[in-house]
DNA sequence: CTCGCCACCTGGGGGC
DNA sequence: TGCCCCCAGGTGGCGA
């Protein structure tokens, strides 16, 4: 249940309980994930997480000479445990830190535990990702600039993590909404005003989300692995035939990219 | 380069 | 109860 608000908590946690902790051990029970998960892995006994860095949705475990880097798909997520803790089905991957495990659980499959090295520059899955939408790089500007010429829906556009990171399904339908723009919108046609307002708005949904998450998640990454729903309440995701929370019309859902998209036809324009 | 589509997996819910 | 179909919060990779 991973957005972007979700990976940053779990960020948080993590720094919190790992940084500074050495790896005692590694047990991959199972390694088929997205990708394979690599010998590296394996062999990371005896190195320490210095940091806990985001970047998009990836979550990086900084230990200096290098990073390892997981993603946690669609079902993933990561629980601080003691160390000793017996492992659930679709726990796959525990990092083991002297008192405590980081146990990766993953139903799915689609998450990925790979050996990022510092040396030999960016990693692939890194090298080509998008502005952060929360940091100062994605304004109106920004947002107008990497949009034009683009015949694709505003919707597509902004779940692309080449252009813009970090913002999913959920958020992308979210962020629309406050922003009063027609998630079917060409991308290359919105103007520079709509793009402030947009630009705007999704930093103010992943914002809200953010704390919203770390409400209901507050032990996402703690002893006792317990999370709820999200407690947000969506403006209009997943709201089809309910009333908009701004006008009261009826919220559509359509399909967009093999994706459900939720609007209001009255106020999105 | 852009765009649309497919793939990878498992589990849960609804309809019959 | 059982079965079948549909849906799910991601995203890399492919061909046109």
């Amino acid at each position: 249940m991973p957005e972007l608000p979700e990976v940053e908590v779990t960020r948080r946690g993590l720094a919190r309980r790992l940084a500074g902790r050495r790896i005692s051990a590694v047990e991959v029970r199972e390694p088929r994930l997205r990708w394979r998960v690599p010998e590296d892995v394996l062999a990371l006994a005896g190195r320490t997480v210095r940091a806990v860095r985001r970047r998009g949705k990836y979550l990086l475990l900084d230990c200096g000479d290098g990073a390892i880097l997981v993603h946690l798909g669609m079902s993933g997520s990561l629980r601080v445990l003691p160390a000793g803790t017996a492992p659930g089905p679709h726990d796959h991957v525990d990092l083991v830190l002297g008192d405590r495990v980081l146990r990766l659980r993953d139903p799915r499959r689609f998450g990925a535990v790979l050996w990022a090295p510092a040396s030999g520059g960016p990693h692939r899955l890194l090298a080509h990702l998008g502005v952060e939408p929360l940091s100062r790089a994605l304004d109106g500007a920004r947002l107008h600039a990497l949009t034009r010429g683009l015949r694709a829906p505003i919707k597509n556009v902004i779940m692309d993590a080449r252009r813009v990171v970090g913002v999913g399904n959920i958020y992308a339908s979210e962020a629309l909404h406050r922003a009063r723009i027609d998630p079917r919108t060409p991308a290359g046609r919105l103007s520079r005003e709509r793009c402030e307002r947009l630009a705007r708005a999704i930093k103010l949904t992943l914002r809200a989300a953010i704390r919203a998450g770390g409400a209901s998640l507050r032990d996402f990454v703690g002893s006792d692995g317990v999370y709820g729903c999200f407690q947000t309440r969506a403006r209009v995701y997943d709201r089809a035939g309910l009333p908009c929370r701004r006008c009261g019309g009826a919220v559509r859902r359509i399909v967009q990219g093999q994706r459900s998209t939720f609007f209001c036809p009255a106020c999105q324009r």
